[in-house]
DNA sequence: ATCAATAATTCTGTATACAGAAGACAATGA
DNA sequence: TCATTGTCTTCTGTATACAGAATTATTGAT
């Protein structure tokens, strides 16, 4: 799964935004993208060299990749990037369940029609992205959709834990090249989910999501090292 | 609230941990005692200097402190300690009830005796301070106690997600000088959760916890700046 | 040829240097 | 008195320098 290219849209802002974020960017992007793998350590020199930044600004972007938990600080070696057994992506994946579920629950309560809308709208655009099937475009809507069913309940604690274990779950959760039927299966739950949304039906719709999450599990289940065939 | 030294005990490691590591804890430390108030602006030069370290490891201690929620980076302008309104408290207070819920529920299947007779210690413990009236050393314990037993939910992430939101709430929390009454109901209901966890009564437990944070709130309310009186 | 010990090199961790932006301040004019 | 502008100071953002730890390469002995 070597150069994805997941890079949102073109970096050519005029803005002069502080450094720092430019390098995490694309920290970030690299580690996701799988050019720098689990496991790998992160050469500072080299790194900053082919970013054409010194080590200083460098650093500090890897501390803040740190805290996110997407790289490892080890004493005297410096960063290397995460790795997730199985039982972590399991764990990961469970967390986030509930953080959508109670987050469905109160959007069937809180959120607006525009808002719910503008979900609908992305639920369309995947459907293009599944026709074609496009998995990098389906993918990165998909995600979309469910950043956006947490931001309607109104709550940025939420969306910010949630946001959190997502990027951990990007590299992870892109690599599982599910099958025909299993990606289907997906797109009906995406269906469902969208229509009890709209219906306002927070039971159903948290019926739905945590389906849909623990399904997620199994599409990515085999792509993961050690995890167990059965459990 | 100055000078409230919540430090966890003796800072006289021999081991020789990274420099970052040191200054992070200090750093911490010193947001959440109230010695850098909301708001603060960090003069790196003079922090510096009073942890007798240079620029270079501090500000990539902030960077990853920024990145845990507790300083805002400002552009051009150095990082600022982050202040929480009305509604940011309350919805951190709810995504903690969550997760506590859920990790209340899970810990009624999965802990083992001993760690469901070390949460019991550990509200021994408290009750002793209760009866001194040693807020400090209570509201150590209490914190104690609610990581306890997320981490008796064996998910790592859940921990992590949990301590993330803890960390940002021990300021605005512990300033809950809350009346005698108040304060002698929060021990009820945590006589309560332990009964239900003893019991391994999920659903009671599930009840208890939501109950507890759910006033969680209202014991705080009248400390946070710009809290409505009336919701 | 294999392994151990040591020398050479690379890389991290921290300090310092320097340029430019932001903020403070004082002087000037209305 | 108050606003304004230009100067001066302070502080951030980045690069570079240097010491020591970690890693790799080399050499010598078995």
């Amino acid at each position: 799964m070597d150069h994805l290219d997941m890079s949102d849209q073109g970096e050519q802002r005029i803005e002069r935004l502080p450094l720092h974020e430019a390098i995490l960017n694309r920290l970030r992007d690299m580690i996701i993208e799988g050019h720098l793998p689990p496991g790998a350590r992160l050469n500072e020199g080299q790194i900053g060299l082919q970013l054409g930044v010194s080590r200083t600004p460098l650093r500090e972007a890897i501390k803040y990749l740190a805290s996110e938990g997407l790289v490892e600080l080890i004493p005297s070696r410096g960063a290397v990037v995460k790795t997730f057994g199985a039982k972590e992506v399991r764990d990961m994946l469970e967390v986030v369940r509930m953080l959508e579920q109670q987050a469905g629950a109160l959007a069937c309560q809180l959120a607006d029609d525009a808002g719910i809308a503008r979900i609908r709208n992305l639920h369309d655009d995947m459907l293009a992205h599944y026709a074609r099937r496009d998995r990098l475009a389906y993918y990165k809507v998909n995600q979309a959709i469910h950043t956006g069913i947490v931001a309607l309940a109104r709550n940025e604690a939420l969306s910010d834990v949630h946001a959190r274990l997502q990027t951990r779950l990007k590299r992870v959760r892109f690599i599982g090249h599910e099958g025909a039927e299993k990606w289907a299966s997906a797109v009906t739950e995406h269906e469902e989910m969208i229509a009890a949304l709209e219906a306002r039906d927070a039971p159903r719709l948290t019926e739905i999501l945590g389906r849909h999450l623990r399904l997620a599990w199994d599409r990515v289940r085999h792509d993961i090292p050690g995890a167990p065939e059965v459990d």
